[in-house]
DNA sequence: CTAGCAATGTCAACAAGGCTGACATAAAAC
DNA sequence: GTTTTATGTCAGCCTTGTTGACATTGCTAG
């Protein structure tokens, strides 16, 4: 990192950290922290025979609460019968309720129950714990790389229905 | 972002960045750029009938030439049946070569064939641009704090392995 | 040398969670 | 009144993870 025969290449700054290696240490980085900031979540869901999938629903459901079924589709960017199967299961257990809409009557709010709530809770706090320290640790210049970075790996798509969501959430 | 009523806390500027809020939207910056992150390669992959898992291994297999498959099993945190399944498939189709250990006959060195380099070479192109593009967008300095807060973000055993990969590699 | 342990491979069965395609219903829109 | 939209559902398939059991080979310690 100090010296060292000119690791990124003879073309100055701009390119010094675009190396294949510094790369492929951005891109395993990824792969090992998406590894990690999965597990504890994934630790919550397992005894209670729910997934991945089943936590991404609570998550959205909670971020945009009375939200259709059809953005939670777009937001997920899985087939319906894929979410639905997640859906029906939560709903059966009473952890979300499906709300004929006001408005349209075809569409379906979603909303949160009390119990729905808790398991939000515990899944938010074990999965923040981790994403707390690991910005504490870091600082808060390397959080805002962080998010810089992975705003810019997003699908562009992906990327306005994800600031969308933090603006509404303000 | 610039007033209302005091976003973090009360605590200062060490909290600012650490509300429910701000963690909320570093977790759906991963959820939603590790969906960029995945879907050129799994582009790639799909019409050859291979998936993610074929492509992590073709990845560390590339990475650390003449690996063995215990080693390969602790980097990738599968059982050793799910991963000899996607092997057999990348030996069978003459991606990957498995040779018998020199020094312990019991272990399995594999390296990747000239056909098995050229879809790792595919891969990794498609994967790299999108890293690439996206450090280029954010600047070194983001890119330093990304990778800070991926580090920080890994299970402690994973990031000594991590961290062994890239020294490794140098 | 032999007993035990280690590294690997393999079979079978199962589950989660993606996918496609087809079809049904109710409500909105034209 | 026909068409489109939002949703739900059935059936079947695939990948990739899991567990458990078992076999083979080779290293290692006694």
């Amino acid at each position: 990192m100090a010296e060292g025969p000119r690791p990124g290449g003879q073309h100055g700054e701009t390119l010094l950290f675009l190396t294949d290696e510094q790369l492929r240490k951005g891109i395993e980085a990824m792969f090992f922290a998406y590894k990690g900031f999965t597990s504890d979540p994934d630790r919550i869901l397992e005894p209670r025979g729910y997934g991945r999938a089943h936590h991404r629903a609570v998550h959205f459901i909670h971020r945009s609460e009375g939200t259709t079924v059809n953005n939670l589709l777009a937001i997920l960017g899985v087939t319906k019968q894929s979410l639905n199967r997640v859906l029906r299961t939560l709903i059966e257990d009473g952890l979300v309720e499906s709300r004929v809409g006001t408005r349209d009557k075809r569409e379906r709010n979603l909303y949160l129950t009390d119990e729905g709530k808790l398991l939000e809770r515990e899944l938010s706090d074990a999965q923040q714990a981790r994403v707390r320290d690991a910005f504490r640790a870091a600082g808060p210049g390397a959080v805002a790389g962080f998010r810089t970075v992975l705003e810019a790996m997003m699908d562009p798509e992906m990327r306005r229905r994800y600031q969308r969501l933090t603006e509404n959430a303000r």
